[in-house]
RNA sequence: GGGCUCUUAGCUCAGUUGGAUAGAGCACCUCCCUUCUAAGGAGGCGGUCAAAGGUUCGAAUCCUUUAGGGCUCACCA
């Protein structure tokens, strides 16, 4: 049993003796540091219950707990709040119970649970992946690491959008104008290639729209009739024919961005366990159309069209397939759905990480997916997640104010060289070794700054902010692990024994903080938030470094101190790894 | 216009079943490296929690209205 359950049913008790009520649940928080205490109990809400002025109920509660639970060695009350202190042996014999176990925190998944398939990326295939890629991509890994790290079964997934217009544009602006051009021949990545004929579609396709407005078309007409845009058209049509000219190109450029899109993966260290691609799962679903309307969820209008009624649900009418008998995105993406749960029937719920301008969709894709009777739709969930913005306002690809991924990933990587090498500590590194210490620091310093934020949120990205080495970032909480494995490395103590002894002040903090780890894993799991991990890290880190300056470790008066301090950094260092692992951030050992 | 959502210090953000004097970082100002890594620590400055009402012992948090942003309302994805 917890403290705190203990407590609670302590202070039952003793509302019953003393007060004859019978208390449904009593309210807990951390007592604030100017006060004296490490649990607070508050008084207010039993007084609806209980006649007489809040101090004096503290009391009564104060003294029986004193005298009934072991742990509790004194009390104090200040306006309705009774602040318990609790004995150091209580903590001491937590952390014994702790200090062993290198993955405190994690719950190990039972076999017999129900998996989570997470979603993420999911990007186009015709231009390389930018700022909001990145954002999903943190917040997609990390979100299934936590998953997992609660105790769950976890499949990250993503569907590749490899078929539809936008491909189309870019293979038929590099048939018109690319001379064959290929990554070997022009040294350039396969997505970034490709993304370069995509702006090249749309450069020709405004030349074209401005010659026909020359001509005296309207506007209107003159963006419906461009050659080159009818030409795509054409293009897609054929496509999805099957003309096997146009699908060995299509599969020669996808190819060329999924080795694009597998390195920038990689350099961003995410992963994923299986994949689906629109071109495999655009016509599925179509059968559940027709299930449908045998049930009625859906009417068929009288030119064909299949719609969804979801008014007395709040919510408009839904086209769920064209009158020509065609899917639409929704119809794929209920289809696929189905098609996951069939592939992996461990499945009981899925996460689909896209962005909040989607909100609607998902919502009406969820209900769909419920009036047509799966019992494990009420198991989905869309982490919606804001725009990223720039300061210099919105990105927008077609005014190329978007930040491309694998650029920013190399500056991230190149400040931390310039800051590393302005000051100087890593003498003995090799070159092999800084360089992969200067990843491991950029990519902790831009996965912090955009984790540590509630998804919800939109995030405003600065550029100069976002290397920030100072504060609340990545890197400080990785130079607070580096100079804990540099203790640990000056250390040559047996850290077995279990020590007994009064606690610092700050030793105490430290290990109260240890303390709420779990139940962080927790809560980020059910809330589906990083940034529930990164703040709790941050309060760690703050903790421990204030620890660090101000008590001596290894300088330690006594042995046994000495022993214990260094287990302490330890475990501190070791739940920093643990914390910074579901976030996906690496932790150096020297830096 | 309908729906959803956001607004907390100069800037970026915490603040989770409604609880004590609303907290951090950055920036600015003081101090602290012959002592375990100063990418650090200790402190200072800085607030009408967008505005106004309401609910109650108590509201940044819940409700209503208003103002200002964002997203969305296609036989697009």
């Amino acid at each position: 049993m917890s403290l705190q359950e203990t407590l609670s049913n302590q202070v039952k008790q003793a509302v019953l003796a003393y007060f004859n009520v019978v208390l449904e649940t009593v309210e807990f928080q951390a007592t604030r540091k100017e006060f004296a205490g490490d649990i607070t109990i508050v008084i207010f809400p039993m007084l609806r219950f209980i006649k007489g002025n809040p101090g004096q109920i503290g009391e009564t509660i104060g003294n029986y707990l004193v005298e009934n639970v072991e742990d509790v060695k004194a009390f104090n009350v200040v306006k309705g709040f009774l602040n318990v202190e609790i004995s150091d042996a209580y903590y001491i014999n937590f952390f014994n119970t702790i200090k062993h176990d290198e993955s405190y925190g994690f719950v190990t998944p039972n076999p017999k649970d129900k998996a989570i398939m997470v979603e993420y990326s999911s990007p186009n295939t015709n231009k390389p992946l930018h700022l909001g890629h990145v954002r999903n991509n943190l917040l997609g890994y990390s979100v299934a690491e936590i998953l997992k790290a609660s105790g769950k079964k976890v499949y990250k997934t993503q569907i590749i959008n490899d078929r539809g217009i936008h491909i189309c544009k870019s293979m038929l602006a590099w048939k018109l104008f690319g001379n064959g051009e290929t990554p070997e021949s022009t040294g350039l990545k396969g997505d970034k290639l490709v993304g370069n004929y995509y702006v090249k579609f749309d450069q020709e396709y405004k030349k074209e729209i401005n010659s026909l407005i020359e001509k005296g078309k309207s506007e209107e007409e003159a963006k419906k009739n461009a050659p080159i845009l009818l030409d795509a058209q054409q293009m897609l049509q054929k496509w999805e024919a099957g003309d096997k000219e146009v699908v060995e190109l299509w599969k020669k450029m996808n190819g060329w961005v999924y080795e694009g899109f597998a390195e920038t993966y990689k350099n961003l260290g995410v992963d994923f366990d299986t994949l689906y691609y629109e071109s495999d799962t655009y016509l599925l679903g179509k059968e559940f159309v027709v299930e449908g309307l045998k049930s009625g969820v859906f009417i068929q209008e009288e030119d064909g069209s299949v719609w969804c009624d979801l008014t007395e649900d709040g919510l408009d009418k839904k086209i769920v397939q064209r009158s020509d008998g065609t899917a639409v995105y929704m119809t794929q993406d209920i289809g696929t759905a189905i098609q996951r749960i069939k592939d992996f029937p461990d499945v009981g719920g899925m996460v689909y990480t896209v962005g909040n301008e989607q909100d609607y969709h998902f919502q009406v894709l969820f209900l769909i997916l419920k009036k047509l009777g799966f019992e494990w739709a009420k198991n989905l969930y869309h982490l919606s997640y804001g725009m990223v913005d720039l300061p210099s306002g919105k990105m927008k690809s077609r005014e190329g104010t978007v930040v491309d991924a694998d650029d920013l990933i190399t500056e991230m990587a190149s400040t931390a060289k310039e800051i590393s090498e302005e000051l100087g500590k890593l003498d003995g590194y090799s070159e092999v070794e800084k360089q992969e210490l200067y990843s491991i620091i950029g990519l902790g310093a831009l996965k912090y700054y955009i984790l540590k934020v509630d998804p919800k949120k939109r995030i405003l990205f600065d550029p100069k902010e976002s290397i920030d080495f100072q504060g609340n970032t990545g890197p400080f909480i990785q130079y607070t692990y580096a100079r804990i494995q540099a203790i640990l490395r000056k250390a040559d103590l047996d850290l077995s024994a279990n020590i007994d002894l009064p606690l610092h002040e700050k030793e105490k903090e430290l290990l109260k903080q240890l303390e709420l780890f779990p139940e962080v894993i927790q809560n980020a799991a059910s809330q589906h938030s990083p940034a529930l991990v990164a703040n709790y890290t941050y309060e760690l880190v703050k903790e421990f470094n204030s620890f660090y300056q101000n008590v001596s470790i290894l300088g330690a008066d006594h042995l046994n101190e000495k022993i214990f301090r260094v287990q302490l950094s330890k475990q501190v260092a070791s739940t920093i790894k643990n914390a910074f692992h579901v976030l996906g951030i690496q932790v150096p050992e020297r830096m």
